[in-house]
DNA sequence: TAGATTGTTAATCGATTAACAATC
DNA sequence: TAGATTGTTAATCGATTAACAATC
């Protein structure tokens, strides 16, 4: 599915040293997905997996995945498959974004403290470094390891943090004031997990989409 | 993204009473995610809007909207946009699929709680009908508005309530088994929001994703 | 009328798929 | 060797986009 321009089409001149050209939104859509498989085979102790594996396991077709990792290296052997922990490393270097971005996650009730006490932002070397809550009751108390602040720390948090992205696991009604301030502070990518559609300028990201969502998207494929 | 052969190309020979083909799986994901934002639009009193503005809320391109809508009728007026009520109207007509199916879930924790609090259910109509959970100390309270249920009486629920969809909400270790207890019982798709990598028969469609995984996978959009 | 927006066409691009030689 | 699976090509299909006449 389209998510606006990010990266443009392949602009690179032919190069012998050839500097990463910029990934398609498809391919690294794709990639984060084999990452996510790959990251949760590996804890099951796989040592190989086939793109067929992968496929079954992805959805994206097992020719497509051969030929996704095959524009970056051979990372394969025929007969065998690709070994899992080697994969794992040459995707996160082909996608090279783990562990540089601070996240700030907004709203300490069932989904955030889910969002906040999955590991998986840790395995891919993601950092949630704040939760923030409206409610005083839960300022102070702590969800996965995070003391929840008050709302009005916000702006020094962004500062002091470096936040890039905010997580908005809020009510509706709360959202579009949440995403003003998060814009106010300069954060300009917002994921939004309420149902509100967000108003931002024109250069702040949103995206939209929440568990809820996700299921129904699904429901209506799956269903007939 | 792929999600396998669920839709074929429209095999449906040209007839003049034309028999609804089957809506690409494309398509169908679309018009899910119009419905979505029309249908909150309705929520904040919207009477009309315009491609361009659901190509805004969905980061779909507004040509494509056009085209999509413009395949099942003339649903827009030139110069003003498309009726919010009507469009809602004839996309859930074409999704056909709602107030159909029942919906159980398991896993009464952050998760499960965020998802059967949603309203999106209830808005597009599906039933969520029963929500299980292995900890004795949480069945027979209530969530949503259900009585959570020992896992026992899976087997039961789905015979008598006719779920077609099973929902894991539940921890990663938790999910294998409760899978195979899903298809035993006849389920033939599951919904997880774990990170297992769940083996099931070949006639079983898995929809793996999770509020935390989605994020994941939007961050390597949005960062460079 | 003037401005806005749909409905539709045509061109292009990327994804999908089948097929198969290469090779582990 | 025999079986499995990669890497790669070629053909096809669907998505994307620009452009614009129609018309509200």
């Amino acid at each position: 599915m389209s998510v606006g321009e990010i990266a443009g089409p392949a602009s690179q001149p032919a190069n012998g040293d050839a500097p990463a050209e910029r990934l398609s939104l498809g391919v690294a859509a794709r990639l984060s997905r084999y990452l996510q498989v790959l990251t949760q085979a590996k804890k099951m102790g796989r040592e190989t997996i086939s793109s067929q594996e992968l496929s079954d396991y992805t959805h994206v077709n097992s020719t497509q995945i051969r030929r996704d990792l095959s524009g970056f290296g051979k990372f394969g052997k025929r007969g065998v498959g690709y070994n899992v922990d080697s994969l794992v490393t040459q995707i996160r270097r082909i996608l090279q974004t783990g562990g540089q971005h601070n996240i700030a996650l907004f709203g300490a009730g069932h989904l955030g403290k889910a969002i906040a006490s999955s590991d998986i932002f840790a395995d891919h070397g993601f950092n949630v470094v704040a939760i923030f809550d409206a409610d005083p009751r839960k300022t102070g108390s702590s969800v996965g390891g995070h003391q929840v602040r008050p709302v009005e720390d916000l702006g020094q948090v962004v500062e002091d943090e470096g936040i890039v992205v905010g997580v908005l696991a809020v009510p509706t009604a709360a959202a579009q004031p949440l995403a003003e301030q998060l814009v106010d502070a300069g954060v300009r990518i917002i994921f939004n997990y309420s149902e509100a559609l967000l108003q931002v300028p024109p250069e702040v990201t949103v995206h939209t989409s929440s568990p809820a969502v996700d299921l129904l998207h699904a429901l209506y494929f799956y269903l007939s």
